[in-house]
DNA sequence: TAATTTTCCTGACATTGGTCAGATAATTTC
DNA sequence: GAAATTATCTGACCAATGTCAGGAAAATTA
């Protein structure tokens, strides 16, 4: 038979079903049924409101309090009131809840390891699983407004600045551009979210104050993750933002060897104007009235 | 969070399994549970065996004997002894089991098909579905004698000559090479073998009867295939049947513009010598006494 | 030919998972 | 402050799955 598209996808599915079927089958070992295990993995990666388990495992009410309850007896978790609403309930792990967690973060990671050890080119598959995990999950997407100078926002920064090098003629060096102070992309100034699919950063952007006006700073979109109106979205909150802190007026830099940026603010209503400031790298000025 | 390599693993496998999930409820849709569906899809898909099938889903033998009564009492199949052996049975689909399995595979296909359509680079997305595939299923990959001129063959072999007509600074034209009579690589002269995961023809290679000596034709392996051995288990393969049909002489030829292959034949215990014959591609010429 | 092995079937049973109808307590709305 | 709403828990129940011991029939081996 000669492999069609849709054959190609579905042998990709039938694959990675039958490979999660037995790392499922290895959380057996620990002795407890999958149901709990997942639980008790949920709570382990910080969600700790019964209600957000709820949603994230997708469980009825029964039987995720059941689930609980069987963990709380082995001593894994101990569950009390939420301050702030007490008929919702977190969920905390104990010392030996954490043991266990960990013990299961192991059984992932050895095996997340091996896969990597035993292929030739890890770094083509790890982009492959990037990009699938990006298209498979581009509903799962989630933008968070952190400091400019947190881990994952200085991660995005770094890829950023590295793909600013390889693209521009005269490559890219942060000390020579205008790097806006990391305060004034910082409430009430301005603000810096970043995107993340599951957790992974994929993309992010800034808006840095200037009094009476703001300045989109920063916009980067992973390649894995491009395509999907990531840049759009992001757009969208900053110019949200921008009203919420009381500008009227935005204005951005970019430059010609971008075209698809250029494209792009076209695309949402921004006007070319003359250079506004006499950072070396920016050749192209946009400026837009909300 | 940074990123890391385990991390990226670990969200790619997270937003899988999500996914999966949720196909998986879809069949549900059908008044079926998963387990039947997933014999009716096994017998489908050509597992015909009692036996082979249990092997396949991976059930007990008293479960998988209660499902397939089961999808009988529905009339979707009958099972029958096996001619060859009456303690082994073989399950066969009704018409009406067809037109289930069939229902079955469209919602399939929809669903990949939407993802296809929903993604701006499908090009990207399936390369990278192809690799990852690879890599889980290496060992699930399965070699199989077949005509030259099959269609699986005959899709292999277009790869490889597009693949050599980009390597190759000469260009590579079918009909200029010695292009074999396909006559001459099926048993007792030849053989011709194709490699398949899950179905999915990923390599091929040769073997071309020239009554007292053989000659290795039209080695290839898919690139996302690249790095699991396949090559080297191929030239066993390929070695084995050349002694099962009698050869002691085996000889190639290949393009210095290909370091990887000379690089495989001198690593498998080859030997350079003359040319010998007057094909315009070939500048590197081996032989090995078996 | 008798004993052993293989393959599948049957019945019994425990566990897990999924669903639903209240019960309880805290919070919000009127 | 009463009524409605929200979040969780409990108990009852059923379907699906997993497991095991043993049985019947066919094939293989001694």
């Amino acid at each position: 038979m000669r492999p069609t598209d849709i054959s190609r996808i579905r042998r990709f599915h039938r694959t990675v079903t039958r490979e999660s079927g037995v790392l499922d089958q290895s959380f057996l070992g620990r002795g407890r049924p999958l149901g709990a295990a997942r639980v008790l993995n949920a709570i382990g990666r910080g969600i700790s409101e019964v209600g957000a388990i709820r949603d994230y495992l997708g469980l009825d009410s029964g039987q995720m309090s059941r689930l609980l309850r069987g963990l709380e007896d082995e001593g894994l978790l101990v569950t009390r009131p939420d301050p702030a609403d007490a008929r919702r309930r977190v969920a905390e792990l104990t010392a030996r809840g954490q043991t266990e967690f960990d013990a299961y973060e192991t059984l992932s990671n050895t095996r997340a390891q091996r896969l990597l050890c035993n292929h030739p080119n890890a770094t083509a598959l790890l982009d492959a699983m990037d990009l699938i995990a990006s298209a498979l999950g581009q509903h799962a997407i989630t933008f968070e407004e952190v400091d400019p100078r947190d881990d994952t926002a200085v991660w995005c920064l770094e890829n950023y600045y590295g793909e600013l090098a390889q693209r521009l003629r005269t490559g890219f060096e942060v000390h020579l551009s205008k790097d806006p102070e990391a305060t004034t992309m910082i409430r009430p100034q301005g603000t810096f979210y970043v995107a993340l699919s599951d957790g992974l950063p994929i993309g992010c952007c800034g808006l840095k104050g200037h009094g009476d006006w703001g300045e989109v700073k920063r916009l980067w979109v992973a390649p894995s993750a491009r395509g999907l109106k990531l840049a759009t979205r992001f757009m969208e909150r900053i110019e949200a933002t921008a009203r919420d802190l009381g500008h009227t007026v935005l204005r951005l830099d970019t430059n010609s060897q971008l075209p698809e940026a250029v494209a792009l603010y076209h695309r949402l209503g921004w006007t070319e104007i003359d250079r506004f400031n006499d950072d070396p790298y920016p050749d192209v000025f946009f400026e837009k009235h909300l």
